[in-house]
DNA sequence: TTGACAGGCAAGCCACCACTTGCCTATTGT
DNA sequence: ACAATAGGCAAGTGGTGGCTTGCCTGTCAA
């Protein structure tokens, strides 16, 4: 989870991906590139895709020759309240 | 601030803190070994902290020969909002 | 059917980071 | 005063994660 999020690229990519949900990832590729000047090749963004996937932070679905991505922000919601003073009352 | 909790032993020493706020930093190393069996040494931990207290996560106070710190989870909150949608409703 | 497009697999390189070791300073108690 | 305690500084090492290169598979359009 942390560890996914450890990666400024794949911060990166959360961004895109909550910017335009669903995208492939030849179209992320190419936008990554245009909007943020981030020069990675296919397949360092497939990694990272992976490694968020792993996370549960996105979720994707193949389709053809096309996996469309989606970001999941659940897990991140969850992991956060680690130190949430409200969550542990009990004290 | 996310590289900051890139590190599992940083995680755990804001749990620790979490748990008992304003520990100095021979008594972080002596609970986070007995309770999380996480066996570090005093300058690794020192250099933990000072990375937390750079992103914000960790507040210092020098008294006497002691460094007591405290743990602050603003930072964390704010950048939580980072990929939610309900702060980025123009869309 | 064949070429272009979208993606996957595997191995290798390199820099950074977590952690250690060794030594030094400052504060406290007796 | 001086020994013990709490902490700091600096340099070194090993592992791993980010990224690349090279090649292979699958899908669509003409």
């Amino acid at each position: 989870m942390f560890d996914a999020l450890a990666s400024g690229s794949r911060r990166l990519i959360l961004d895109e991906l909550a910017d335009r949900n669903g995208q492939a990832l030849y179209e992320l590729c190419a936008r990554l590139t245009m909007k943020h000047g981030l020069n990675l090749t296919r397949q360092a963004v497939s990694q990272h895709l992976d490694v968020l996937e792993a996370a549960g932070l996105v979720r994707s679905v193949r389709e053809g020759r096309y996996k469309f991505h989606y970001i999941d922000t659940g897990p991140l919601e969850e992991a956060m309240r680690r130190w949430d003073k409200t969550t542990r009352e009990g004290e």
